[in-house]
DNA sequence: TGTAAAAATGCAATCGATTGCAATTATTTT
DNA sequence: AAAATAATTGCAATCGATTGCATTTTTACA
């Protein structure tokens, strides 16, 4: 079916024996244009190989059908990029979006410039945009929205801003982790991740509402602010063993590659998992079961949460209102706890 | 800068007081428009906050400046989206890509479909396709590639297909870490993986020569066909061990995720790694060096991989000849195996 | 059979940027 | 200062699909 110069619907038209307009309406399916004709021309088409112009389309109805999907990676690190949960997120909003009848522009360096939003939606590249984790500072996020762009962003959709937010109940994430290490023994509960970044700050909430619901210690050596990758895991329990010893019993992690990293440093001193430390991570990647020992993590349900961001982003095309959505989480229990 | 109505080409050109064409040129930086001029007319653009409608400016160009990147997963499982190897390879696409202004385009599940080439192609949403992984079978790909499409593609780039495939030298790969394992006194070597996935045939090939080569023992019950997940890995290995005992002293894995499932099957039965067996992973995704032990295994060069594709690519494009493209490889000498 | 109503299709303008060619303005040259 | 040349800029057609409105065809009904 090798055809020199593409076909365009005039073409098709022309040997359906119909004008270009009834051409246009049979293939979108329009009832206005008779069954028969409907269906003779969507069989030349598809004998023909044809398909519409997307560029010629978008031009005249001014909508794309794709959606822009930005990783907010500005406050990570370079190897934070590679954390499984990211392609999950990917993958998953992908497959929602198809669903939809959208496609996915996938972006992760374009955040860095200051005119992100309007460089995708204002130049008709993409109907609306996904923004994937808010960061450290939400501040150009916030500009955005301001604008009234559609755009949906996953993150913490307790915090409260003016955009719409999708994702899990961190503080709740962080109370369950925490209440679980503290129901099975655990006194002294570090907390591994930065407090600064705004998911983790709520996690960090919930960390410390469980510890005082419970009487529990919290001092400030018990918080241990780092980037969220597994060298940087390593590396500060690592330093914080040497410099300080075993002085607690309990880690209450960023992420499972967090969990990974901290897992490496305490089995390199021998020190007895989850007898002697016990860990809990968060996500529970498809890989987390693999780990050894396997890790207790609290899951977030990205599978739902990226139709719900879909079903959001859409019903703002719609002009309906719409509104942050908390997704469930669950406290997965493996090995790395007691219990 | 919120503007109410979208602002065209037209009235910047009209606030410049020139014509369109002379705004258009300015914008495409053309030396034929007065610096003076062209500067003005930039300064312009981006005070109101203004981009060229790329649906208006594909149409007339036909050019998109948009590239699909196409996940072969259909002979995958579920579960082999989740590899973090399959995130690294998007993630540096993404930046290779955007380095040479090209967008990305992804998807992972219209390759189902038969048409999928012209319907990015020939519907001017894409440039050209860049296809991660040949898969069992590359029947389609083969198929798009007679078409003359521009394409590239993820894969073994020894086998002698007919399209541009850049990617690992897999047998060699595969050769590497078996020698590794005999020199370090393996005697039975298993090869956990499915032979009739291209990539991994290669790999398969060069374990029966370094295994040959040393005189070494070439068993079908070493031969353990699965699927590319840490899942499969851990049932085979364990179901192995189970109704064969430990018979092998060695293992050369597809991936690092399955080197992961293998470690798990190994450790639950306390079998001692790497003293009485020891694993070669592939890959080298980042947590590689977590895993306990450390993981050995074969490092791709997804970064370099990236640029290259794009530079075959565009080649295609500038109707430049292209040619398939070995990336090295490295061994990782970890802690999984001795030496 | 004639006519009104309904169904089906076509005409032509439109979306916004690009570009070959023509026209205008500026600079040299004689 | 006029003529020739070079440097800028503008005119208008074009890319291909969509859609409001007009027109033609078919069906229904008297």
């Amino acid at each position: 079916m090798k055809t020199d110069k593409k076909l365009t619907l005039a073409d098709i038209a022309k040997l359906a024996g119909v004008s270009t307009s009834t051409a246009s309406r049979a293939l979108n399916d329009n009832p206005v244009i008779k069954k028969a004709t409907r269906d003779k021309i969507k069989a030349l088409a598809s004998q023909y190989n044809f398909s519409i112009n997307a560029a010629a389309s978008r031009l005249r109805t001014q909508k794309t059908n794709v959606i822009a999907v930005i990783l907010n990676l500005i406050d990570h690190t370079e190897q934070s990029i590679s954390d499984p949960f990211l392609l999950k997120v990917v993958g998953e909003l992908n497959q929602a979006l198809n669903n939809k009848g959208y496609e996915l522009l996938l972006s992760n360096s374009f955040m860095a410039s200051d005119d992100w939003a309007n460089y995708f939606l204002t130049s008709s590249r993409a109907d609306g945009i996904i923004v994937v984790g808010q960061g450290k500072s939400d501040e150009k996020i916030d500009a955005v929205a301001r604008t009234g762009l559609p755009m949906v962003v996953w993150g913490d959709p307790t915090s409260g801003v003016d955009y719409t937010v999708v994702g899990s109940d961190n503080k709740l994430g962080g109370y369950i982790a925490t209440k679980h290490l503290i129901d099975n023994g655990c006194k002294k509960i570090l907390f591994l991740g930065d407090p600064e970044h705004l998911e983790l700050a709520e996690r960090y909430k919930g960390y410390r509402q469980a510890l005082s619901e419970a009487g529990g210690i919290l001092e400030d050596r018990l918080t241990l602010s780092i980037d969220i990758t597994s060298t940087a895991a390593y590396e500060k329990i690592s330093e914080t063993i040497l410099h300080h010893g075993l002085f607690f019993d309990g880690i209450v992690t960023s992420s499972d590659m967090v969990a990974l990293g901290a897992l490496k440093a305490l089995k390199e001193r021998y020190i007895g998992i989850p007898n002697e430390v016990s860990i809990v991570g968060f996500d529970d990647i498809a890989m987390a079961e693999f780990f050894h020992p396997s890790l207790t993590t609290i899951r977030q349900n990205v599978k739902e949460a990226a139709e719900v961001m879909v079903n959001q982003l859409v019903r703002q095309f719609e002009g309906k209102p719409t509104q942050s959505t908390v997704i469930d989480i669950e406290l997965i229990p493996r090995n790395s706890t007691r219990h």
